[in-house]
DNA sequence: GTCTATATCCAGATAGAC
DNA sequence: GTCTATCTGGATATAGAC
């Protein structure tokens, strides 16, 4: 049971902190979300920040254990490239946290506002999906079945994409409609 | 003088706000990089609030303005769609402050943290830009030089890409390079 | 117009009873 | 484990001198 209170926590800060931000999101805000008082959660966190610290690296793994067994799949790279933006799309549809997690991880990538163990995490861990998104366009670059152009470059746009689509999501999740993934597709495969 | 005072403390709180969001921007960071007291700032601005306020007005009005020129163009749908991607990457190629633009309009999109009038202002604009490129995509489908697919949701892609590319620059200014349009293009327009 | 000093308020975090 | 009450710090905004 305490293991479930955390996930309550958890779960109800992601989406302030989503929505929020980290600064405008109160301690006070997640107690009331958790149902719980503002002492008690200190009993299970010692700072907002411990809170938001914990979101942010465990949304970083998540999104790099993913690319890597996506790059490890026994898989054409155009198919893996298909397949990923299928599973979040596909995540980004069912409503949970998906999209919150996208949005939160470029939302740590930009913001100057957060603590300086957030700054850490971030430069450590930002560049691992980019270059491995990368690294599975110029194997399908390689194999001919992608088109040509710089891979990190293409491995941006596929990224951005990908975000520009979670925040929109995460603003407007009921009017919010996924693309079809071949369309998104069309900017990296050969005709 | 006092315009320039103006100017000024506009675009230090449209890089701030950008990369703190308004909660973690304090107003004292506003007078410092403004170079004036933070007394001072009260004699130009009545608020945070306030200054927050005018520049997510001013930024949406801008986006609308554009588009709406942008679909009076004598040009063809196909190219109208090209032109604006061209204009809105080479704005964030040169850094100005386009890309932070876009990315504040978004964010102030998502955003359950801005003050109230912010969300009327977000209610009453943010569909324009959308509908107004769904527009255009929607002429090209009908002069058969797009593909076809729902125009509202094809906009959506449009402009989750650009806000995604948007956040990319305003995260890492330094290594953004602005991908060819004619990539992006593909999504849209027949072989 | 510009500054310094300060009042006020509010949110994060702690203490201590139950 | 859980709550209420409270301390404390810091940020907004104001006051008032120059």
């Amino acid at each position: 049971m305490k293991d479930e209170r955390l996930e309550v926590i958890r779960s109800v800060a992601v989406n302030l902190f989503a929505h929020k931000g980290i600064a405008a999101t109160k301690i006070s805000d997640i107690a009331r979300d958790a149902g719980m008082s503002q002492g008690l959660l200190y009993h299970y966190y010692k700072s907002k920040n411990e809170i938001f610290i914990e979101i942010i690296d465990t949304a970083f793994k998540r999104l790099i254990t993913a690319s890597e067994n996506l790059c490890k799949m026994d898989m054409e790279p155009e198919k893996k490239l298909k397949f990923a933006l299928e599973k979040i799309l596909e995540g980004m549809e069912v409503d949970g946290n998906h999209s919150k997690y996208h949005f939160l991880v470029a939302q740590a990538s930009v913001s100057e506002a957060s603590p300086p163990e957030i700054k850490t995490i971030v430069n450590q861990n930002f560049e691992t999906p980019y270059k491995i998104v990368a690294q599975i366009i110029e194997d399908g670059q390689n194999k001919n079945q992608l088109r040509d152009g710089n891979p990190m470059e293409l491995a941006l746009l596929f990224w951005s994409t990908v975000n520009g689509l979670a925040i929109y999501k995460t603003a407007h999740p009921d009017v919010f409609k996924a693309p079809d993934v071949e369309i998104i597709m069309r900017m990296f495969v050969k005709d």
